[in-house]
DNA sequence: CCGATATCAGTTTAACTGAGATAA
DNA sequence: CTTATCTCAGTTAAACTGATATCG
């Protein structure tokens, strides 16, 4: 099996996992994925966060849409430019992460239950080179 | 960085990389991954290459459909089985997946270049412990 | 005038569910 | 009668491109 094909097969997998978990609180990978940037970013921008997620400002921007309105992260105009808009956790937001915390940490400790944790941080650190050779 | 995030990015890249190779052949990702998968396996069903890549019936029929209209593989009536169709390579099939498998291969190269060869293998190892832990 | 940001509209890929016909 | 397969139709998630307005 490539290594590419088996690397789409756990992330799809993974991704499937995820949503069960975020389903009943009404977001998706992507919106969450999104409020966790925020959590430890507060203070970025749509087109900040964007480049931060290594997708288009475009993508970023449907996502925020749907976070704000339903309540779980607050758009405020920069007091220095008018252009820009800040983002950060609404306390919902907050209050949402909390809750889905504990599921969250148990996919990947389910995932990762198989192997020590020498073998998980040299993982860790291939997926890291991968990422950085074939990131743009 | 979670486990889940990293493994998104490296497959989100690596997934535009191959798509950039691809698209000169006309066929997406998942199209390129059907017709490995039939080289491997000549003589399945839509329904059996479905279970094989862990999707439904339904989304590997969208596939096929597009497979067979570019004339990349051929469907043949099971004889013994009315309701059956076999899939397999068609001849311009194959031609095309040998044109593409040095630019793949490439690909996976340039990703797992930063890791020695023992390394690679227990990444491998690795993430076919995260996939048997979080596939259904 | 140019570059970055934001927004609007439309498209693509690749998954899904649900409903149906039919054959084993 | 049940179950698996195939097909049709519609939906969703998440990415994309292109165009436009505006601010610095």
């Amino acid at each position: 099996m490539s290594f590419l094909y088996l690397l789409k097969r756990v992330e799809l997998a993974a991704k499937k996992r995820l949503e069960e978990v975020l389903e009943p609180y009404g977001i998706t990978a992507a919106q969450y994925a999104a409020l966790t940037s925020l959590e430890r970013h507060p203070g970025l921008t749509a087109a900040a966060l964007a480049r931060h997620s290594f997708v288009t400002a475009q993508t970023t921007a449907q996502l925020v849409r749907g976070l704000e309105s339903r309540g779980l992260i607050a758009r405020e105009p920069d007091p220095k430019s008018k252009r820009q808009v800040l983002l950060a956790l609404a306390p919902a937001g907050l209050a949402l992460l909390d809750e889905t915390r504990a599921p969250v940490q148990a996919i990947e400790r389910r995932m990762t239950a198989g192997i020590d944790a020498e073998q998980l941080a040299h993982a860790r650190s291939a997926l890291e080179s991968f990422r950085v050779a074939v990131e743009p």
